[in-house]
DNA sequence: ATGAAGATTGCCT
DNA sequence: GGCAATCTTCATG
């Protein structure tokens, strides 16, 4: 047994398309242990990635070395850096067949490590250059707590809601692109919630939601995003809006 | 070599 | 709701 709770989720229920383990991982825990301590997630929101065979997939035009992982073994992280500043971390699926299909996760639940988690996701403060010295105004706590001090505690529902977000409160970095979440001496492992997966399974089943993937510009209209139902943890949608708008006119 | 866009987020009006 | 931050990757010349 690692970390606490179930036991690991078998590679072979990774090995298969993507469109259909990302409903069914919804409710298992990504754990990453470093030496700082243990953050563990539950998955509340994921969307599916069928690589060779999807537009929006960064495996769609083959493979490079950033998306070489999708195309390696299944049960292993690919991570990817993106906006010149955040990191998103993926399952990899079904690539037997040369598919590199994935699940990207976009957020989670914090159930172990949750200072930890707000610890890293707690903005830096930009004081040092003095352009935002304007304290006060903070807008109300959720638990009704003042903030001790600097900035406001981020919200618990915060801390892995996106799939940015969630890399944060996790540390998952590029330094864990190809790490095996299949066995235990794993720094990044993914279990199931509870130790009898099929209960975990079945807690679960009856409560997911699907929808259009956030984000994407291609294949906007395959509904293969999933999010628990209900959580307070599963971001918001925004469609995709291209940041750069061409000159037209001089 | 060069440039455009990106599986995002947080702060602005 | 809009936009800047920030840099890697990929496509094109």
């Amino acid at each position: 047994m690692c970390g606490s709770g179930g036991v690991l989720v078998a590679r072979d229920f990774l090995d298969r398309p993507s469109v259909q383990v990302a409903p069914e991982v919804l409710g298992c825990v990504l754990e990453h242990e470093t030496p700082e301590g243990l953050v563990a997630v539950r998955l509340t929101e994921t969307e599916a990635y069928a690589g060779l065979a999807d537009p929006a997939s960064h495996a769609y035009r083959g493979k490079t070395r950033r998306n070489a992982v999708m195309f390696g073994p299944p049960g292993h992280a690919y991570v990817y850096f993106t906006y010149g500043m955040h990191f998103c971390v993926n399952l990899v699926c079904l690539c037997s067949d040369g598919s590199a299909s994935a699940v990207l996760l976009r957020a989670g639940a914090v159930i172990a490590g949750e200072d930890l988690a707000r610890a890293r996701r707690t903005r830096r403060q930009p004081d040092l250059d003095g352009r935002r010295s304007d304290a006060d105004g903070w807008p109300p706590d959720l638990d009704g707590r003042k903030p001790d001090t600097g900035r406001p505690p981020i919200a618990f529902r915060d801390l892995a809601r996106g799939p940015a977000r969630l890399c944060q409160a996790l540390a998952i970095d590029r330094s864990l692109d190809g790490a095996d979440v299949c066995v235990p001496g794993s720094p990044l492992r993914l279990r199931w919630l509870t130790e009898d997966p099929v209960a975990s399974t079945a807690a679960r089943s009856e409560k997911i939601a699907s929808g259009p993937r956030v984000g994407v510009s291609s294949a906007a209209e395959v509904p293969w995003r999933f999010w628990v139902a209900g959580e307070p943890t599963v971001s918001v949608y925004r469609a995709h809006v291209p940041r750069h708008r061409k000159l037209v006119t001089p």
